[in-house]
RNA sequence: GGAGAGGUACCGAAGCGGUUAAACGGGGCAGACUGUAAAUCUGCUGGCUAUGCCUUCGGAGGUUCGAAUCCUCCCCUCUCCA
């Protein structure tokens, strides 16, 4: 490749970059690091990781990801990483509380479904795939310290969740203060040439430079993404935060959780999750702006591009279906689960145990809260006697707006 | 080590001897409405074999006819001082 060639690819690659990102710091190093590795067909290392905290990969984790992704298809290698030693210690960033400390079982069971998860976004197959505690659970108690010395408790109070947490007068652990040396040292551990990340992470992000200094590495790039807010409008999406779309959540689920955020909120789902193949959307966007399309056919469209991505268009089309048919018309779903409950010796059931039974509504109490306030309907007719009881037979059965069962009592 | 403040339901936050299953806000759920599971409005939001009964206000005891509220000890958090 001539020199000007090797130019034009780098300003191209650096592009791709920074499309979608909130910051790039060490964008001029890595200008020069890029055309090195142009010329001597050499790919960077690109770190993204993620600590195993909960079982799910939501759809906010799918900007990062995706990105990682745009890396592979640059011909760089995607390094994976999974935080299953990070994940012991807890991730303070952006918190207001300490985070829980998870059992080594519970992360296991996490990473393993991460992968897989990842999986969706990813080209699992050409990453690399790694563990922290490879080297982090080699670590001894010495080394531990002298990674600590490279940066001072100054600095790690200059973070903002950390001061705010100490102003507020609410608790900092110790512990949480040596977080962001661990992931630090990851970049050390990976020889990472850039690494990826939510704007939530920015600190430990650059942490991270310094620290490869330290070690006599190059310090690598670090390009930051906006935090997708979640279904609430408010808090960014988090599954512990109860606002987060899982990217294995069920078609007609993601799909009725996208028409469930706000009008507002739509338009910042579509600017950070767009994808080249969205033009529709881009075209449409500009109907809504010039009033020629209404939010719902929007929001429907927005719907259909995200189901699209995790589940195929086939499962997208279906989702839509379903969702006008049950949410817009108020029909019956096109597939209701069939439950068969055993009848006592009394020969009939409860219509409170029954509702319990099948999981819609967490307490006899609530049951009957729920047929009080009219939310339970039998074969279509409304019910509102809590005490009404079932004899042998079909039933379908209806809570609230979107909760079906067929049940068969025997 | 010393001095103070504080720990209330999913979360935030009132209550400070009885009328408190515990105000209020958020969240969640249900209903109405609608262009959507948006927005808005209304109701519900500990459990139960349910016009009553049982459990809950950091934990364990105690005082009292009666305690989230008073006392004792313990645990946890924050602030200031050393």
């Amino acid at each position: 490749m001539t020199e000007a060639g090797v130019e034009r690819e780098v300003e191209r690659q650096i592009g791709v970059m920074r499309t979608g990102a909130v910051d790039f710091y060490g964008e001029e190093e890595l200008r020069s690091r890029l055309a090195l590795a142009i010329r001597e067909g050499r790919p960077l290392r690109v770190k993204l990781g993620f600590d195993p905290t909960s079982p799910h990969i939501h759809l906010g984790h799918s900007v990062v990801l995706s990105k990682l992704r745009r890396f592979q298809e640059l011909g760089h290698q995607a390094i994976f990483l999974v935080g299953d030693f990070t994940a012991r210690i807890g991730d303070p960033s952006g918190r207001n509380k300490t985070r829980p400390a998870l059992e080594e079982a519970d992360i296991r069971a996490n990473a393993s479904t991460y992968i897989e998860q990842a999986g969706r976004v990813l080209d699992v197959e050409n990453a690399e795939i790694r563990f922290n505690s490879e080297w982090m659970g080699a670590m001894t108690s010495a080394d531990f310290v002298r990674l600590c010395s490279h940066y001072t408790v100054a600095r790690l109070l200059e973070r903002d969740d950390f001061a705010k947490r100490y102003a507020a007068g609410e608790p900092v652990a110790v512990h949480e203060f040596l977080y962001p040396f661990a992931q630090a040292y990851d970049s050390v551990a990976l020889r990472a040439d850039v690494e990826l990340g939510g704007t939530d992470q920015t600190f430990n992000l650059l942490m991270a430079r310094e620290i490869q200094r330290a070690y006599g590495q190059d310090a690598q790039a670090v390009i930051t993404h906006p935090l997708l807010v979640g279904v609430d409008g408010h808090e960014k999406m988090s599954k512990s935060l109860g606002n987060a779309i899982g990217v294995t959540d069920a078609p007609e689920e993601m799909y009725g959780q996208v028409m469930s955020i706000s009008d507002a909120l739509m338009l910042e789902w579509f600017e950070q999750l767009e994808a080249e193949d969205w033009s529709d959307l881009r075209a449409l966007r500009g109907d809504l702006d010039a009033g020629r399309e209404g939010p719902l056919a929007f929001k429907q469209s927005l719907a259909g591009a995200i189901v699209t991505r995790f589940h195929g268009p086939g499962a997208a089309g279906e989702a839509a279906g379903h969702f006008q048919r049950v949410v817009q018309r108020k029909e019956l779903p096109e597939a209701i689960a069939e439950h068969q409950l055993p009848l006592g010796e009394s020969g009939e059931l409860g219509l409170l145990a029954l509702i319990e039974a099948l999981d819609f509504a967490s307490s006899r109490s609530e049951a009957r809260r729920l047929v009080a306030q009219g939310g339970v309907r039998l074969d279509g007719e409304g019910v509102n006697d809590p005490t009404l009881r079932l004899a042998a037979g079909q039933f379908l059965l209806q809570v609230g707006k979107r909760r079906f069962a067929r049940v068969t009592l025997a």
